[in-house]
DNA sequence: AAGACATGAGAAAACGTTTTCTCATGTTGA
DNA sequence: TCAACATGAGAAAACGTTTTCTCATGTCTT
C-alpha cells in the first residue's frame, strides 16, 4: 500500500505484482483466471489489486490480443432522429461486453468519411457499424475489403455483407390493418417522395391490404405537404376518406392540424396513423398520434450484437434481415386496447 | 512490394522497413521527421510507405506516448437535441487533429456512469467531455479527481473546472431587443419551469429590458403550455400583448398556433420568438419562427479544443464561460434585415 | 527408493511503435 | 597528418500486457 507508483500516475501491473510479492506473470494469470496456482494466491492478488485499484491498460492488452473493444460507428444522418436511437441501442448492447463505441458523423463527404475511417482503423477498431436515414442509399465511403467485419443499418450494404432494416411492408400492414380493424373503409395514404424504396414498399403493401383503388398520394416529407394534401383532398367534396395512413409523423402531425383548421373531427371523423413514432412530436399532437414505431433501438441492439459475433469469428450468415415494426396506440385513431 | 505481410494482415513497420531495406529506428525517423538522415532516404521512406499503404497502430504508439488521440464525451440529455450539436462540433474540431470521440449515453444512471467511465480510462482516453441538458444539474458520476481532464458543457461542472455554457442572459436581451425595436411595447415571457436556473436569468434579463411590469409567465417546456399561456391571457380581454418572448421553440409552436385559432396573426398582430432554434421544429411553424440560437455547435467545438488543451497541457484558465448566443430571424415576428 | 508426474510460480518473448544511445564513416580545421 | 566533429543509420530499451516455456519442489506409483 506504501510503495510509489509508476511515473505515469497510474496503477500498472508491475506496481500490483510488487505490492503483492510476486511476478506480473502470476499477476496476469490470477486476474483472468489463468494458468495453474495456489487458490489462496490468486484470491489474494485480487483482493490486492481492487484495493489500489488496478485496471489493465486497453491499449497495451489490444496490442497483443489484436481485439482493441472498440468498434466504429459512421453515420450519414447529422444524428437525426433515425441514428439516434440506433446508436442508444448499439450502445447498450455492447457495454455490457466492455466495448466503447466511437462516433463519426460524416455528412455526406466523402473525404470526411476518408478520414474518420482511416483514424478508426489506425486505432484498430474490432468492427464498424455503417448507418444511415435510408436503405436505398449507401454512405460516400468505400467499406467494402477493409480488415474489419461492417455491418449496415438502415442504410445500403455491400453485397455480401449483413444489412439490417425495419421491414416497411410489415409496418405498412400493421397500420392499414388497424385502421381497416376500426372500420375504416375510405383509406388513404399520404408520404413521401416516390423515389425512396421504403416509400414504395409501403405503398405496395398499403395497397394490397386496402385495396387497389385506395389512393396513395406522393410527397415530401414534411408537415407542409400534410396540411396541402388535405386541402387537395377536401376540395374534392367527394369521396372523402376516413382512415388516413401517413408515411411519417410530421406529415401526420400537418394532416392533423389541417382537419382541425376544417373543422373536421380526429379521431371522430378521420383517423390519422403516423410512421416513426418521433416521440417528442406524436405526443404532442392534438390529439396523441397512433403511429408505426420501427424498433430502432432494437435494430441497433441487434447490429452490436452482430458486429461483435463477426469481430469474433462466430458464424454469421450474411444478407439482409428486416426487423418487424409495432404499432404504438394513442389517440388519433380512436378505438382502444392494443393492437393484435 | 512482394515481400508477403506480417501475419495479422496489417501492414507494420517492419514490413516497411524490410521493404526499404533500411531498420525500423530509421522509418520511424523518416516518418515523424525527427533525427538526422539523408533527405533522399526521408523522402522515399515516405514513398515506399504510401505505396504499400503504412499505418502506424495507434495502439502501440499510444502505448509509449500516453496519448490516444481519443476523449470520452459523457452525456445525460439521451442524445437529445441539446447534446447533439454539441457533439456535432466536438468531432468537427477534434477530427482535424486526429482524435476520435467515445460517445457514452448514461442516462441519469449512476452504475452506468461508473461502467462508462471506467471503461474510457482504461482504454486511455487523453480527456472527457461531459455534456447534460441544464447547467444547474451535474450528472450522475463524480468526475473529479480523474486522472484525466474533464470539461463541462451545458452541465454543473466541478469547483476548479472548466465550464462551458451559453449566454442566457445575452440571449434573452437580444430577443427581447428585437421585439422593442420592431415597435413591439406590451411584452410578454412565456417559459419554462422556475427552478432553472437558465429560465430565471432568461426571465431577469427580459424583465431589465422590457421593464418590470412586462410580465413572466411560468410553466412547462411543452407546446401545450403555450396553447394554455394563450388561453390564460386572451381570457382577460384587455392589456393583450402584442410582443411574445417563449421560453422554446416548442412553447412558441404552441402560441403561434393558439393565435391562428383564435383569429390573432403572427406576425401582423402579435410578434412571436423563440429559444433553441431546434430547426425542424422552428421551420415548420406558420409562419417560420424567428428565434435565439445558442450557438451549439460552436459551444462543441470550444470544448473539444479546451480538452485538448488540457490534454496537451496547454495552460488554461479554469472557470465558469459563457458564449454568446445569435438570432435567426425567420417571419414569426415580422420586421426585415438581419438583427444588429 | 527411484523414476514419473502434478503443482506452483517465475523468466522471457511477443505485440508495434518511439526514442535514446552507439558507432562507423566522411569531412573539416590546423 | 591527425584530432575534432558532423552525418547517417542501426541496436536496444521502453511502454503494459499476455502467453509460452522452464524449472524447482513435492507427491505418487511400483
Amino acid at each position: 500500500m506504501t510503495t510509489q507508483r509508476a511515473k505515469s500516475g497510474r496503477v500498472t501491473i508491475h506496481d500490483l505484482a510488487r505490492e503483492a510479492g510476486v511476478s506480473v506473470s502470476t499477476v496476469s494469470k490470477a486476474l483472468n483466471d489463468n494458468g495453474r496456482m495456489a487458490a489462496e494466491t490468486r484470491a489474494r492478488i485480487k483482493r490486492i489489486a481492487t484495493e489500489i485499484g488496478f485496471r489493465p491498460n486497453a491499449l497495451a492488452r489490444g496490442l497483443l490480443s489484436s481485439r482493441s473493444f472498440t468498434i466504429g460507428l459512421l453515420t450519414n444522418d447529422t444524428y437525426g432522429r433515425f441514428t439516434l436511437p440506433v446508436m442508444a441501442g448499439i450502445s447498450e448492447a455492447l457495454v455490457d461486453h466492455g466495448v466503447s463505441v466511437f462516433l463519426c458523423a460524416i455528412e455526406d463527404d466523402p473525404a470526411l468519411g476518408k478520414v474518420h475511417v482511416d483514424a478508426m482503423l489506425d486505432k484498430q477498431v474490432d468492427g464498424i457499424i455503417a448507418t444511415g436515414k435510408r436503405i436505398d442509399r449507401s454512405l460516400p465511403v468505400d467499406l467494402a475489403g477493409l480488415p474489419v467485419p461492417v455491418v449496415y443499418a438502415f442504410t445500403a450494404g455491400a453485397p455480401e455483407s449483413v444489412t439490417l432494416m425495419a421491414d416497411d411492408a410489415q409496418g405498412a400492414g400493421l397500420a392499414t390493418a388497424w385502421l381497416k380493424k376500426l372500420g375504416r373503409r375510405r383509406l388513404v395514404h399520404i408520404t413521401g417522395p416516390e423515389d425512396f424504396v421504403s416509400v414504395r414498399e409501403r405503398a405496395a403493401a398499403f395497397s394490397r391490404e386496402a385495396g387497389e383503388d385506395a389512393s396513395v398520394l406522393y410527397g415530401v416529407w414534411s408537415e407542409r405537404w400534410g396540411h396541402e394534401a388535405i386541402a387537395d383532398l377536401w376540395s374534392a367534396e367527394e369521396g372523402l376518406p376516413d382512415g388516413i395512413f401517413c408515411g411519417n409523423d410530421q406529415i401526420a402531425r400537418g394532416v392533423i392540424d389541417a382537419l382541425r383548421e376544417r373543422g373536421v373531427k380526429v379521431p371522430d371523423d378521420v383517423s390519422v396513423i403516423g410512421y416513426d413514432n418521433w416521440e417528442i412530436l406524436a405526443e404532442q399532437t392534438r390529439p396523441p398520434l397512433t403511429t408505426v414505431d420501427m424498433n430502432l433501438k432494437e435494430l441497433g441492439r441487434e447490429a452490436g450484437l452482430m458486429v461483435l459475433a463477426l469481430a469474433e469469428g462466430r458464424p454469421t450468415e450474411p444478407g439482409l434481415r428486416k426487423l418487424p415494426c409495432k404499432l404504438v396506440v394513442r389517440h388519433s385513431c380512436g378505438g382502444a386496447g392494443r393492437p393484435e
